[in-house]
DNA sequence: GATGAATGAGGCTTCATTCAT
DNA sequence: CATGAATGAAGCCTCATTCAT
């Protein structure tokens, strides 16, 4: 019986429809409050009964965006699987996900991550939450022995970087053919095996005065 | 009475040079021309001797980031190589240079490439003409047998594709230490003898299936 | 069908009990319709069924503050006193109105002034009406001998000058502890003994002189 | 030789001019940039170069009002004066000026109390220099010996709550009349003799309920 | 050749007001 | 009778651009 906002929750899926039809249609540029009432055929001041500001509204296109990814880092580490496994899946389906998204809309995608460029503040809560879950992981897997002699933060940190290629969209461009189940199953074993207190000093960019 | 536009490039030069600064240290973030004014010691209203418009001494920009990448595809299209060569030169050289830029200084090259999200436009006018020169290559590679089939356009679009990790500046970073020439010499040989009209249907997506 | 008005009224009425809760729990800012709808739980569009806009809202307010003087103005003109108890009465009745007012809630007296701040159109009516009613004693004043040589326009302003920390509610909360009834029996029978075309120069500035 | 930003600050001068005019002519109301500009003959966007914005606008104006006031606190409390007579000057300067400023333009003065009443952030400012210059006063006089018993800070609400009619600009239309250079020496003499720490209970209300 | 001055268009946001239902 | 929906005007501010000097 009670309706509580009529169908503001409605409008607002539908601005952010409208936003997206906007960067489908001519790319990354900023979305501007004019514009986007222009296509959604309202006042721009109409657009504020639906979101509290231009910050709030692309909070939601990010939110959009990183919703699916979400409930998969929950699932995944509210799960019984074990650190490796948990590791593997964390990785894994955003992956295949985020190639997805890319094969069935390229150009929608490239835009989508323009926009976040230009939210960046935005965009960070989110990777800060991906690392939140990451952390319970990685804690688990600490439990299970593994990451001797590193801190948390750490061992997030070296993850992260040794997995860029599965994780930045920008890269899921490129690596949709040169990445596989098999070699992400490969490099988290070697990150658990691998990855403790290091032993011994670093060779230093090698390859780099090679190449010159 | 004295020679008037001599000055004129100089002054073009040195703004240039203050753009660069100016983005080397404070990052990516959208420059102003009062902002650019000031790093220069000049009015704004001088820019315009210099360029006409905003969008000019943005052109300008890229041309100079874009110029010595232009100068080894003119290098290598009007080379008296073979098609085979060409190809793996036109690539290598220009990926080695990008690389060498970002490890010489990596932030400024990561503004560089912000800046051009900002100026898509005037971006893919230069992407445009790359295409084009290969779209020489190419027709010289068919000349001599290759891409059996397959139009000019499309080989084009293929090789792209199958390059982006050797062009994309984005990707540079990532991937420094997992490309190599020896790589590049494969992918190009894989290029010239596999990229033909297709026989059969392809495979796709299976993993995704499975990820669900 | 039914009596249509009387509803109103008590709407009306409602909401200037709204607009009292309103500036009682949060001050004298600025009212917003949004607020007071949400106050009163309704819709802003339905506020106009009460008042024709929101310049007529806080006529209606300004009319509820000032009603009861206006009313205690209207006895003492039509009463059958002497110029000098009228215009006794005639302020202190006032006075008394205003300091008990004060006393009672002192912040929603405030907050009540403040608003007048922002309406000052609205309240200049209701000032001329008391300089009107005050015209009316003054003229009486007169028949009976008073402030010879006078215009009453110079006599009323005269007047409302000495009596200003009786009358200007800005004043009511500093001058309460300075101000009794016998003082002010005390300048008005001054005004009315002492208030005539003068005849001498006026010594004027000296103290300021002597700061300097 | 160096003449460092042309004419920014005679700019500024006259745009405080023309508010200072706006106001004189057409009373307390908020006062837009839109009209501001109109009234100066100029474009908004052009006040920009003369104040970083709006508040920045009403500081200056606040300043202006100040200022005077400012001079002769610092003027006092670096003087050779004692305590007593420091806390005379302190007030009676003051009260003098603002008092004159009313008597040459009634209209203005009240104006620009308006303009105060709408930027209160603006205002508390200077109040507080004002009581940070009367510590100091305060100070000295503890050391002579008053006020014993007294922290500085209670002290300096106790001195301004006292002298408010020498003190609060709205009160000196008022109070023009009634104040006097001796009663405000005999209430520093006054609070000198006998602010300290109170020894018995206060009585309190008694008036208000003999007023009833 | 170079500058200070000035502008207009456009961006975000608030709010009184209207209207179909 | 009342509402949700929608608007337009106005407010502050930024910035590319122009122009007289």
């Amino acid at each position: 019986m009670a309706r509580p906002s009529t169908n503001i929750d409605a409008g607002r899926a539908q601005l952010l429809d409208v936003v997206e039809h906007l960067i489908r249609k001519r790319g990354g540029g900023p979305v501007t409050l004019t514009e986007l009432a222009a296509e959604a055929g309202m006042s721009t001041a109409n657009i504020y009964r639906f979101f509290a500001s231009k910050e709030a509204l692309f909070e939601a296109v990010a939110e959009r965006w990183f919703e699916p990814k979400i409930r998969i880092m929950e699932q995944v580490v509210s799960s019984n699987l074990s650190a490796r496994e948990k590791l593997y899946e964390f990785f894994a389906r955003r992956f295949l996900l985020k190639r997805d998204g890319y094969l069935a809309e390229p150009e929608l995608f490239v835009s989508y991550l323009d926009l976040g460029d230009q939210h960046e503040d935005i965009v960070r809560g989110f990777i800060d939450l991906g690392d939140h879950y990451l952390a319970m992981i990685v804690s688990q897997a600490m439990d299970e022995g593994y990451f001797a002699g590193l801190t948390i933060d750490r061992t997030v940190s070296l993850i992260n970087l040794m997995l860029v290629p599965f994780i930045d969209p920008r890269h899921i461009i490129t690596l949709m053919h040169s990445v596989s189940e098999e070699k992400l199953h490969q490099i988290v074993d070697a990150m658990l095996l691998g990855l403790r207190e290091p032993g011994l000093a670093t060779p230093h960019l090698r390859l780099a005065a090679a190449a010159e």
